[in-house]
DNA sequence: TTGTACGCGTTATCAG
DNA sequence: CTGATAACGCGTACAA
């Protein structure tokens, strides 16, 4: 096997025609005899020629490919979603260049900047937090982007995420239906547009339910289990009996840790997980969960970027998937 | 903002030099005079000039970005190696495309074939089994290509692993030494190269514990927490009381299960899972398991993939890195 | 130290 | 239906 790069002249040569004809037959242009795209589909199986995508992308100025970037793989969180985006990616045929940014600001203007040098077609956002200078660096970008899992205040660029208002609502109302008179929540840093948004309906939720707000019930959890682990000392502390906390991991390392202090779940304290990411099955007791349609989000929001890249008409740039809340263990 | 993309021509002109010197400055070629480089500097910014990589790929032949192919990225196995190689990419500027196989034979072929074409400058291969045609592909292509966590039966794609047969031992005589007299064990399918070691490994065991070697008490788990739980059942008919399990999320199952049905672990059960990814900590109680450096064996294999790539000597094709045997609270 | 000119492998336009 | 030929944006010998 002795492939030294055979080109489309070596497959026209071969073929007996000119190297505009291979071209049409590799891009299934119409325009071709079939007795000529026979001859030259034959010379591309003797020769095993394989077109160029670096060549193609420099003159048609399409890669397809687009680039995703999100705060780690290692998170199920974002793993499942990320699973989506590609399934729907290769369904239309692109692929994915992956970064991690473990959302910091600077690597996430650095691998925005590598992007748009590889000339991706476009790109999928996933972090916490979008920060300002990312928010703005991604709208003067030519190329178009899709959020997921992450709003941007503005509802400028084009977004998929849940309602977490009235997720973080209903959580906290099945908790006080329960009977809990101190209910907790643990989520991310409230400069998020996303937390501010749970924390408005955790507090109609407490309100309605005739309970006080209290912020001191109220912590903010970064994605650790550590965190999680440590944050249930206080929780106690503070006389807390359930807890809505909304990154998964978090929760699990709440639920290790009641279980290491004898604590029983559900029986004396109650946890809801916020994105029922796989994890939350694995546990035991098995996590009562906001269910996510983590997979969807991510198909959804690359379909999204595919209507925008072929700029399709879009009516619709904020989207909002559809959430439950499924019962598992740990509450009663 | 009107970016209709400036290229390296613009910035010669504006600098008032020929687009050579802009390449030079761009690719930090030496040979070039303070002044003009400075000159050429400020045009750069001024212009918010960003090179375009597809047409640099073209001109050079190099891509700076690396393949990578797994049976899918929502395993906290294959995300864990997955963060490795990344890390390490990124630090050699390499990026990272990412493409889902599910295991799959044709799905792995296509993939192939779009990195091959995309001209990715290396390969980094995970999956659990190395089917025979996807094996010979490999071996085919000029571009580097390293295996990670999947060995190669002949040896001869590089690859980057533990060693199985070994942790299979140790975990069976863990097992024994605890008084187990019924050890099973879990494993992938037969058929792969890295099973079989697996297998060889829990035999001896056994054989050196004085205890009978009984294939009824192999079974075949594919990834699924599901698996894990119904294999349980049988697990326990056939008197087992402890048992090894290779893949994590089946491992997950198997705690689940046994605890819903009331069997005490580790007093009356115990299991070894097979690869220490996040979950193994987060089940209650967790699991002992053996502990495999995922996110090194992602970096080291990526580290000796640059070699591969930038042509340097590599004295060893075959890299084993050490493991060990996490206790946590699956066993006594 | 700097510039010229060609090539990288395709796509796309325009004749024919 | 087919074939020249000019881009695409950049790297790089070869000259100067």
């Amino acid at each position: 096997m002795v492939e030294s790069t055979t080109t489309i002249y070596d497959v026209a040569r071969v073929a007996g025609v000119s190297m505009a004809t291979v071209s049409r037959v590799v891009n299934g242009n119409a325009n071709v005899k079939e007795k000529t795209r026979q001859k030259v589909l034959d010379a591309i199986a003797e020769l095993d020629y394989r077109p160029n995508a670096v060549a193609r992308g420099l003159a048609s100025k399409r890669t397809t490919t687009v680039g995703v970037i999100l705060p780690t793989i290692t998170s199920t969180y974002f793993a499942a979603i990320t699973r989506g985006v590609d399934d729907i990616a290769s369904m239309y045929k692109y692929n994915m260049i992956l970064a991690n940014s473990d959302n910091d600001v600077e690597k996430e203007g650095k691998i925005l900047e590598t992007f748009l040098s590889k000339q991706v077609d476009g790109i999928v956002y996933m972090g916490s937090s979008l920060d300002e200078e990312v928010r703005t660096a991604l709208k003067n970008t030519r190329t178009p982007v899709v959020l997921v899992g992450t709003i941007d205040g503005d509802k400028e660029l084009p977004s998929v995420n849940i309602d977490y208002h009235l997720s973080a609502y209903q959580a906290t109302t099945k908790l006080a239906k329960n009977g809990n008179k101190k209910i907790g929540y643990i989520m991310g840093s409230l400069t998020d547009a996303e937390n501010i948004e749970r924390m408005v309906g955790y507090q109609e939720a407490l309100i309605e339910s005739g309970l006080e707000f209290d912020e001191e019930l109220v912590f903010e959890g970064n994605y650790s289990y550590e965190q999680g682990k440590v944050l249930v000392e206080r929780l106690l502390d503070r006389g807390v009996t359930g807890v809505v906390v909304a990154h998964d991991t978090v929760a699990v390392g709440v639920l290790s840790a009641l279980m290491a202090k004898g604590v029983k779940v559900p029986e004396d304290f109650e946890i809801i997980a916020g994105s029922n990411s796989p994890i939350t099955q694995y546990t035991y007791p098995s996590l009562t969960s906001v269910n996510q349609p983590l997979y969807d989000l991510g198909a959804v929001a690359m379909r999204l970027l595919t209507k925008l890249m072929l700029k399709e008409e879009v009516e619709e740039n904020q989207l909002i998937l559809d959430h439950e809340i499924i019962e598992r263990q740990s509450t009663k």
